[in-house]
DNA sequence: GTGGTCTAGACCACG
DNA sequence: GTGGTCTAGACCACT
C-alpha cells in the first residue's frame, strides 16, 4: 500500500494536482513501483484531510494518464509501462531543479553560494 | 524602470502571488533598488499576458507589506527601508531553496546527483 | 427562504452594497427573521441577473457584519441576535428618510407639497 | 452665479452624475433659472475637491442634454426652454419621492409613521 | 448542489 | 497617461 507519509496540502497549487505530483515523486525515487495498491478515496481523504470529491479527480488525472487503473470494486493500482519512470524522472525531476536554479541565479546567488546552501538544508533535513 | 525579463507564468500557484516573488527576487538579487519605478498596472499585464487587475491584487499585496508606494493618478516606486532587504531575504531565499531540497529528497534525489544535476543545469544556463 | 420580490437593479449605487441593505429592510419590516435560510449564490444571481461573485460579495459584507452565517458547501442563514434589529432599524430608517428629505429640501418642495406626494404615492403603490 | 452650497461627494453614485443631478434640482426649486452662469471647471473643481475631468465630465453630460450651453471661451450658462422645467421636475422629483416610499414601505412603516418620521426630520433640519 | 477564489474586462477618479 | 473599483465568468474544494 502506498504510503503518503510527508505528504502536505499547504502549497498555492490544486490539491488534485498536489496528488498526482506525490505519487509521480515517489515512482521516481523508486517507493511506489508498478502493481501497488493505492488506498482507497476514502482513506486517502481521511488521511490528507481533504474532501473524497478532491482525491477523487486526482485519481481520475492519473487513470487518463494511464498511470493506475482501477478494477472491478475500488481498489486502485499502479500501472508503470516499461520506460514510464525514466519518462516521470524527465518530466518531473529536472523541471523541478531547473526551477531552483532559475529562481535562485534570479536572486543573484552564485553556484558556489546555492551548492552551500544546499549543503546546510540537507544537514538539516536529515536531523529531522 | 524594473524590468520582467525572464518571468514566465506557468507554475499552478496564482500569478498575483508569483509577481511579487519575483520582485522580491530582484531585490535580493540587489537588481531592484529602493527608489526603482515600477511599470504600470497596463504595461505590465500586456508583458505579461494577464489581466491588469491581476497585477492591480499583486501591487496591492506589495503595498500592504509597505515594499512599494502609490498614489492614484502617479507612479508606483519601490520603497525599501534600511534592512529590509535582509528581511526579504531571509524569508525567501531559504524557503526557495528549503522546499526544492525537500521535494528532490522526496524522488529520492542523493545529495551527490543533485549537486551534479545543478551543475549541469548551471552550465546549460549559462549557455542560454 | 428568504425572498427578494420586488427587488430592482436600476439605482447608480453599487448592486453589492444594494443587496444587503434590501435585506437589512427586510429585517427591519420583520419579514426575515434569524434563522431564515437564504437564496444561494447563483440561486439569486440568476434572480437578480447579475453575476454569482456580486451575490457572493454582498453576502461576505453582510457576514463580516455578523448578520449572516455561512459554512463552504452548506446553504447561508440569517443570524439575528438579541437587539440587532433595533440597531439595524437605527441606522438604516433615518438615514433613507434624511438623505431624501434633503433631497427634497433642495428642490424647493415644501413640508405640505411633501406630505401631499407621499400620500399620493403611497395610494398609487397600493394599487400595484 | 449657480451656488453649490450644500453639495456633497459622499454617495456611493459616481460624482460625475451626481453633480447633474444637484443642478436639476436647484432647477427644479427656481433657485437656478435659464441664463445663470455656472462656475468654471476649474473653480468648481476646486470647490467641491474633485477632479477638473470628473466636473468637464459632468458638464458634458449636461451639454448633450441641452442644459448648459458653453459660449467661446469658458462660461457655460444656463439653457432652459419652455417647459424644460416641468419635465425635470417630472422626471426627478417623483422617482425620489417614490424611491423613499418604496423603500420605507419595505421597511413595514407605515403612511402615519412615514409622515411623522419626515415631519420630524423636517424639524431637526430647519435648526441646522 | 454549496461557498470561496482567481482571472478578466470595463469604468471611475486622479495628475 | 496613472491607480482603484465593480461586475463577470470559470474553477476549486466541500456536503
Amino acid at each position: 500500500m502506498i504510503s503518503f507519509e510527508g505528504f502536505v496540502v499547504e502549497d498555492n497549487a490544486p490539491i488534485y494536482l498536489q496528488i498526482p505530483l506525490f505519487i509521480k515523486r515517489g515512482v521516481i525515487a523508486g517507493t511506489i513501483c508498478d502493481g501497488d495498491e493505492l488506498p482507497s478515496r476514502r482513506t486517502l481523504s481521511a488521511l490528507l484531510g481533504v474532501n473524497p470529491n478532491t482525491v477523487q479527480k486526482a485519481y481520475k488525472l492519473l487513470e487518463d494518464e494511464g498511470l493506475i487503473v482501477s478494477h472491478s470494486g475500488s481498489k486502485s493500482y499502479m500501472h508503470l509501462r516499461q520506460g514510464k519512470r525514466e519518462e516521470i524522472k524527465n518530466e518531473l525531476l529536472k523541471q523541478d531543479a531547473e526551477s531552483l536554479v532559475l529562481r535562485l541565479k534570479q536572486m543573484g546567488v552564485s553556484r558556489e553560494q546555492l551548492i552551500f546552501l544546499i549543503e546546510e538544508i540537507w544537514q538539516r533535513g536529515d536531523n529531522i
